[in-house]
DNA sequence: ATAGGGTTAG
């Protein structure tokens, strides 16, 4: 327990000549005597020892506490800060309580603290005020601890607590959190008779939920004879913060009842429960009612508006908010960019950084983290190295979040190298679970099972304890690279070694593996054994394997649960419908295109795109936008005459239509991926790789070409599928064909 | 002379 007895220590060394004298920010008018001073030379600077010398009297004349009153309430730097200090301690004003609380203010807002303290210590009474004041700005400083340790001295020395105090205490029992140190304070409050205090009460029910007792908040919120609009919003806002948003729009709808209107606060927690409802009917008529009452002037609002359509999945809307915005700061920025990654737009995103380097705030580590992650998801290994390079000159402060997460863009956008380099440095030599999670997710990605069953073991042996995420990639990335078994010895250690219990993601992993394979049955067993029911992710990896192994019977199973759990997803519709086209029911396959057709849904369209220096060029399936679409055609044809000389048969079963076979096969010559990596080999140096990124899986018949090509044109071509990666080359790919 | 509810991220 810090001693609460005046500082032995005065703050200034010599009180008198060099501060007062150089008091450059004093106003001119102000007389202070050098005499004056040089009385005090020798004693410290405490209440006590101007209270006995006569001295300061004479000087309290002149200095009195309107002009300290202004001059407190400026705007000072440390330095005239301080000297106005010494002035109020020469003229004995410190013990004026009001100007002794201005001046731990004025301390703590230029963030000197222990200055704070100082003051408080040399006035040392028994005033409320000064005691209030600084539990006040220990607490907005997040000094929790010290706060309740200066609320228990408080108690022990007799000062009596009243309506103010509570509040300042009970803020920093909500944001360390202290439910114990809480509750003994509410004994408090009801001891000292401030229970039915607004103020008091709803910062009860603040620290309440802010502890997690949401439970107890709500109790006392129900008893609560009185309440007001921060009462009410503490409560939404504790409904909120623990995901539960239909308890918190209930409760938002009641307090209107009762005649409440929202303000800007409210609007804003509101907004961010609906962001995680979801619906844009809701989001929409939350935002009428914010521009009805001008709300959206303020920039916050504006901010929690944007996040709340971009979590509706609106993205135009958030967009349209954003535009609109007279003001907008770096969290105004961060929330459109991660609208867009969240939705899946990852070049709107880039573009949108781009105008933000040109003419908006200064990106902050928040920013990198969106921006990365949605380069990741574009695959564009050129901007990756931009981003890279743009961390490392802009000296922001990297933290692991942003370190992992370059690390997964690297992996993502081909180069795994880059990655282990990073990850085998380190942030500043230290490294995280998810560090781990990514480079294991990373090696599998790429399809090297092995070396990511390795990083798991050195994980271990560094005692790093690996959590659901490593689950998810590890069993990954043994499906990927067909290893059967370590991925079930993988899935029996999860529950029984590290205590994780399975969740719906893991199953989809272990599905998919076991079906990969051609274990469809297992697999299937496997979903019957779930403990938790199966969703429809699970039963769309069965949907896969019976695709890739032509079960046309379980796919069926599979795809009648998957039509009813997710009657919306057109992915499920044309993987079904691959299956059986595998099997030439084209009669079925147009049944399912006549139930897509009417459900409104479209099977997205294949697109590859490949990066030739700073250039990139996006291809469509049998594209004719592309300046150069005549020479890529007549090169494609050269090449398949050249690969079938090397023993390459065009597979027909890739088309999916039901059309003569001539026909097929110039269809396959058409597709996007084939497009992209012909363009490549007519535009990337010789001897460099060529990478392409696809929006969809790669067709069986290109990646049978490719093989072809990365042997006669001796180089390699690294393809980014929807699923992982494949590299060609000297004739072979990186999955050894399982995929 | 002093107070309670707030937005972005794996």
């Amino acid at each position: 327990m810090r001693s609460l007895r005046p500082a032995h220590r005065p703050l200034f060394s010599s009180p008198s000549s060099t501060l007062l004298f150089s008091a450059a920010a004093l106003p001119p008018s102000v007389p202070v005597s050098r005499e004056e001073s040089e009385d005090s030379q020798d004693t410290p600077l405490t209440t006590t020892s101007f209270t006995t010398h006569g001295g300061g009297g004479r000087v309290a004349r002149c200095l009195d506490f309107p002009l300290f009153d202004r001059l407190l309430k400026t705007h000072h730097s440390l330095r005239p800060l301080q000297q106005v200090h010494a002035l109020l301690a020469t003229g004995g004003l410190l013990r004026h309580p009001h100007l002794g609380s201005q001046l731990i203010l004025a301390y703590a807002n230029l963030g000197f603290l222990h200055c704070s303290r100082v003051v408080f210590e040399e006035f040392n009474g028994s005033n409320s005020l000064l005691w209030n004041t600084m539990a006040r700005v220990y607490t907005k400083n997040g000094c929790s601890g010290e706060a309740v340790e200066l609320y228990s001295c408080m108690r022990r020395g007799g000062i009596p607590a009243n309506n103010y105090t509570y509040p300042f205490v009970l803020k920093a029992c909500a944001f360390s959190p202290m439910v114990s140190v809480g509750k003994s304070v509410h004994c408090d409050v009801i001891k000292t008779g401030f229970e039915s205090d607004v103020f008091v009460e709803a910062a009860l029910v603040d620290m309440y939920s802010k502890c997690g007792e949401i439970p107890h908040g709500r109790k006392l919120f129900d008893g609560m004879l009185e309440r007001d609009l921060v009462s009410w919003t503490a409560m939404i806002t504790a409904y909120e913060q623990s995901e539960k948003p239909k308890e918190s729009l209930l409760l938002f709808h009641q307090m209107q009842e009762e005649g409440f209107v929202a303000d800007r606060v409210t609007s804003i927690t509101v907004a961010s429960a609906v962001a995680q409802l979801g619906d844009t009917r809701t989001a929409r008529s939350l935002h009428g009612f914010i521009i009805r009452n001008s709300f959206l002037a303020d920039v916050a609002v504006g901010n929690a508006v944007i996040s709340m359509f971009a979590k509706c999945g609106d993205v135009k809307l958030a967009r349209l908010v954003f535009d609109a915005m007279d003001e907008r700061d770096g969290i105004s920025w961060n929330s459109m960019l991660s609208g867009y990654a969240q939705n899946g737009h990852a070049s709107e995103a880039l573009a949108l950084f781009d105008q933000m380097l040109f003419s908006g705030p200064e990106p902050n580590p928040v920013t990198l983290l969106v921006v990365v992650s949605a380069c990741a998801h574009l695959g564009s290994l050129h901007l990756a190295r931009q981003l890279h390079s743009f961390v490392i000159s802009s000296n922001m402060e990297v933290n692991m979040m942003l370190w992992n997460a370059i690390m997964d863009m690297y992996a993502k956008c081909g180069d795994l190298d880059t990655a282990v380099g990073l990850f085998s440095v380190g942030l500043d030599g230290r490294r995280d679970v998810n560090s781990w999670n990514v480079m294991i997710s990373g090696f599998g990605m790429h399809g090297r099972g092995r070396e990511a069953l390795k990083l798991f073991q050195d994980m271990q042996e560094e005692g790093v304890l690996p959590n659901h995420i490593t689950f998810t990639s590890l069993l990954s990335a043994c499906s990927h690279a067909g290893l059967i078994q370590e991925g079930k010895e993988a899935f029996n250690d999860m529950g029984s070694k590290f205590m994780i219990a399975p969740m719906a993601k893991h199953y989809v992993c272990v599905v998919d593996m076991l079906g990969r394979a051609g274990r469809l049955e297992e697999a299937r067993d496997l979903i019957a054994q779930m403990p938790i029911g199966p969703n429809d992710a699970v039963w769309g990896a069965l949907l896969g394997a019976c695709r890739i192994h032509g079960n046309r019977e379980l796919g069926e199973f599979a795809a009648k649960r998957l039509f009813h759990l997710e009657p919306g997803h057109s992915g499920y519709y044309v993987l079904m419908s691959n299956v059986y086209a595998a099997s030439t029911k084209w009669d079925e396959v147009g049944k399912l295109r006549d139930t897509m057709k009417s459900r409104g849904l479209r099977k997205p369209a294949a697109f590859s795109v490949i990066e030739i220096g700073r250039e990139v060029h996006g291809f469509h399936t049998a594209d004719l936008c592309h300046p150069d679409h005549a020479e890529i055609y007549r090169k494609i044809e050269s090449l398949v005459e050249e690969m079938k000389v090397a023993g390459y048969e065009p597979d027909v079963a890739c088309v999916l239509h039901d059309v003569e076979e001539e026909d097929k096969a110039q269809i396959l010559n058409l597709h996007s991926e084939k497009l992209a990596v012909a363009y490549g080999i007519m535009k990337v140096e010789a001897g460099r790789p060529i990478q392409v990124t696809k929006n969809l899986r790669i067709c069986n018949d290109c990646h049978c070409a490719f093989k072809f090509l990365s042997q006669i044109c001796g180089r390699r071509i690294v393809v980014r599928d929807a699923n992982r990666f494949h590299h060609f080359s000297e004739g072979a790919c990186s999955c050894r064909d399982y995929w």
